[in-house]
RNA sequence: GCGAUUGUAGCUCAGUUGGUCAGAGCGCCGGUUUGUGGUACCGGAGGUCGUGGGUUCGAACCCCAUCAAUCGCCCCA
């Protein structure tokens, strides 16, 4: 006896409503983008392993437990897409993309971590991105954070919604305000929790966001990023806040926000709701100056975001934002020998652009009856009066749909 | 990798201290009723109670293991 096999923990099969959801943000993302003139781009969901594990470094953990890697016929390691950054910096390098500069790209798609399933979080999830690469100008972080704060709007789940926004400064700033978190929380190191001792020597700076209130003294008063900012790094953050202010788009500094990776520079930002548990983030980004050069290619400034449509799909459908789309027509053959006439009118009704559905299985006398349940505007029962195959329009009131079938009704004979 | 909770019909669930406990509603299929009609009634299909062990005269119920789901921790590019 062969038993079904099981869907691969943290795949989800995206249906009814949910896939509603799905559909409407992806769509409203491709409406915006579009608005902002971004470049749709389609990218390979596998890339050699490197790809990923250089834009990596050194967070071993990551590379080591969280990514979906195999080998390929060949013995060459290969890797599913955990995000679409370092794919798209790669493809800017071995396309010669630099001639397009600043190339504003977006794309969508599934992405791939071996990560334990919980709310908002799968293996297989789903996100939408938008990249500036090859532009160094803070006006182009204005963009980004602008377009998704436009899109967070137009999918009507921006209530409750904020905008953290931080700066990780440039290279030297980051380098020193690194150095003084390390002394400062090394100072502490004992009463901290276990896990941020931990961190201390392989993550310091995530101490800063640690969910442990053994820290949370602590992280309040450790040295801020603003105390090492050069003048430069100062002046561009500047620039940030006063392009959101005149955009209107609100914002809360969170000094805590802090990116792992060190190609990161200056802006970090993330678009949090507290309506999602413990996975809140909605949307987020940032400058990663340095990655490029990491994957071998020449210093190039970049800045993106991305955002896991799964979640927006749920905050979307939380609100009840997904637009319904109601059935216009349904046709109830209640007797067979009318069949190929209500074939054809369906056909009929379909090429003239009005969405149909036809019930004619089961009991045909309780076929008008699954007409009904199907809520359509329009109700048309197909009979035989007589021999002759004979269609019954059924609308409470005359309406534009009921006009439009009814016209295209007189059009059609059996 | 760790923890908590949960697994009974296609769906939502009930099932008392282990002793007709294999059930209900919805859905599905069929029949009757109604006949410009979302009605009502009758009937039917469908489950080795997640899986495998164990305790017991007897397990959906107690114990162990395992798988899966949900939520959280770790991690978060």
């Amino acid at each position: 006896m062969s038993k079904t096999p099981q869907a691969i923990r943290g795949t989800q099969d995206i249906f009814g409503a949910d896939a509603e959801a799905f559909a409407h943000v992806v769509e409203t993302f491709e409406r915006v983008r579009r608005l902002y003139r971004f470049q749709r781009v389609e990218m390979p969901v596998f890339e050699k392993t490197p790809v990923f594990s250089r834009s990596l470094g050194e967070t071993t953990d990551v590379v080591s437990k969280e990514m979906y890697s195999f080998e390929d016929r060949g013995g060459e390691s290969l890797t599913l897409r955990p995000e679409f950054t370092a794919g798209l910096a790669r493809a800017y390098l071995t396309n010669g993309w630099k001639q397009f500069a600043p190339l504003k790209v977006a794309t969508h798609g599934p992405l791939f971590r071996y990560e334990r399933p919980q709310k908002g979080r799968y293996r297989q999830f789903h996100q939408i991105d938008a990249e500036v690469i090859g532009a160094p100008e803070p006006t182009v972080d204005v963009e980004l954070l602008v377009m998704a704060d436009q899109l967070l709007k137009e999918l009507g789940i921006s209530d409750g919604v904020t905008l953290q926004l931080n700066t990780l400064g440039d290279g030297e700033s980051r380098e020193a305000w690194r150095a003084a978190l390390i002394e400062y929380f090394r100072d502490h190191r004992a009463e901290l929790s276990e896990d941020s001792q931990d961190r201390l020597e392989r993550n310091p700076l995530r101490i800063l966001d640690s969910k442990d209130p053994r820290d949370k003294p602590f992280t309040a008063d450790a040295p801020r990023i603003d105390q090492f900012l050069s003048g430069e790094a100062q002046d561009f953050f500047g620039k940030v806040t006063e392009g959101l202010a005149a955009a209107s788009v609100a914002f809360v500094r969170t000094p805590s926000l802090v990116r792992g990776l060190d190609y990161y520079r200056h802006t970090a930002f993330e678009f949090v709701t507290d309506r999602l548990g413990a996975q809140g983030t909605v949307l987020g980004g940032g400058r990663y100056d340095g990655l490029l050069e990491a994957l071998g290619g020449p210093a190039t400034p970049a800045v993106g975001w991305a955002a896991g449509i799964e979640r927006l799909a749920m905050l979307v459908a939380d609100a009840g934002l997904v637009p319904q789309s109601q059935l216009t027509c349904v046709l109830a053959v209640e007797d067979d020998a009318a069949l190929t006439f209500a074939q054809k009118a369906i056909t009929a009704l379909r090429f003239q652009g009005i969405d149909a559905e036809m019930i004619a299985s089961g009991s045909p006398r309780k076929r008008y009856d699954k007409a009904v349940k199907a809520g359509a505007r329009v109700i048309v029962s197909f009979t035989c009066v007589e021999g002759v195959p004979t269609a019954n329009l059924k609308a409470a009131e005359p309406s534009a749909e009921s006009l439009a079938v009814d016209q295209v009704l007189q059009q059609i004979h059996p």
